[in-house]
DNA sequence: ATGGCGCCCATTGGGCGA
């Protein structure tokens, strides 16, 4: 029995206890974080070996970074979509014990009239082009990150306000269908889960405690690990301690 | 229409996230 996991930690200099202490809690083989928001020379690194994990990161200031942690070795770390020339640091990719894992913090896109939202748009058809070859490659492959795309209507905690969005709008949701196009299966629901469960809630004006949020942070699995995965969860309890993440760490259950 | 909160860099305000 395997699991792997996702989470938007929103400053790993500031949310590495809490990592730390989750990891603790839920000992997992693998864990993509993304948000890290440091250089590389500033990554815990020893920190995190120190509790039973290699690690794999690619860093900048200020903005982005993501990395992978893991109980078993990690290989062939790729940095960045090779197709797509990207100064923001948002995608790592590993092979740890047969499986491809990519760990991605898909742009946010700001608003359908912003110049970053274009940028979410081209960054995700290269997104998709690149997997194709690498889902060719790599048979055991796991797409996880935060995607900032809440797929379906019963991802948002009030649609109506919602419709047409950043996050929602039908560009972003027809690039999502693209890369399930990859038979990638979205492993939360592949099982029969309660409604209003998300993976994100605003800070402000109270957005957890009234579960307006939304669940933008996904794991998707290739046909031979979706055959293997038993259980999807999102696990709320790191959103309630003192100073969290605005995410939650989704976890994929394999065999 | 704007800001709310939290983090970051670098001042005491502004950018950004979602």
């Amino acid at each position: 029995m395997q699991k792997i996991a996702t989470w938007n930690v929103n400053s790993l200099k500031v949310r590495l206890p809490q990592v730390l202490q989750w990891l603790a809690d839920n000992p997992v083989d693998v864990l993509a974080l993304q948000e890290t928001k440091l250089t590389d020379d500033k990554f815990p690194a020893a920190e995190i070996e120190a509790a039973g994990y290699h690690v794999a990161f690619s860093g900048q200031k200020t903005y982005n970074g993501v990395a992978i942690l893991s109980r078993h070795p990690i290989t062939d770390v790729v940095k960045n979509n090779p197709r797509y020339e990207d100064l923001q640091q948002r995608i790592i990719a590993a092979t740890i014990d047969g499986m491809r894992i990519v760990c991605a913090y898909i742009p946010n896109g700001q608003s359908l009239e912003s110049e970053k939202y274009q940028y979410k748009l081209q960054w995700l058809d290269a997104l998709h082009d690149w997997l194709q070859d690498e889902c060719r490659q790599h048979p055991k492959l796991a797409l996880m990150g935060d995607y900032n795309i809440a797929p379906e209507d019963r991802d948002v905690h009030d649609p109506a306000a919602w419709v047409g969005q950043n996050l929602v709008s039908p560009p972003e949701r027809a690039a999502f269908v693209r890369l399930l196009g990859l038979e990638l299966t979205d492993a939360f629901r592949m099982f029969e889960q309660p409604e209003k469960l998300f993976s994100w809630w605003d800070y402000r004006q109270m957005g957890f405690r009234l579960n307006r949020g939304m669940r933008i942070d996904h794991i998707l699995l290739s046909p031979p690990l979706a055959a293997q995965c038993t259980a999807c969860v999102i696990d709320r309890a790191p959103r309630k301690w003192e100073q969290p993440s605005d995410h939650a760490p989704v976890i994929a259950t394999l065999g």
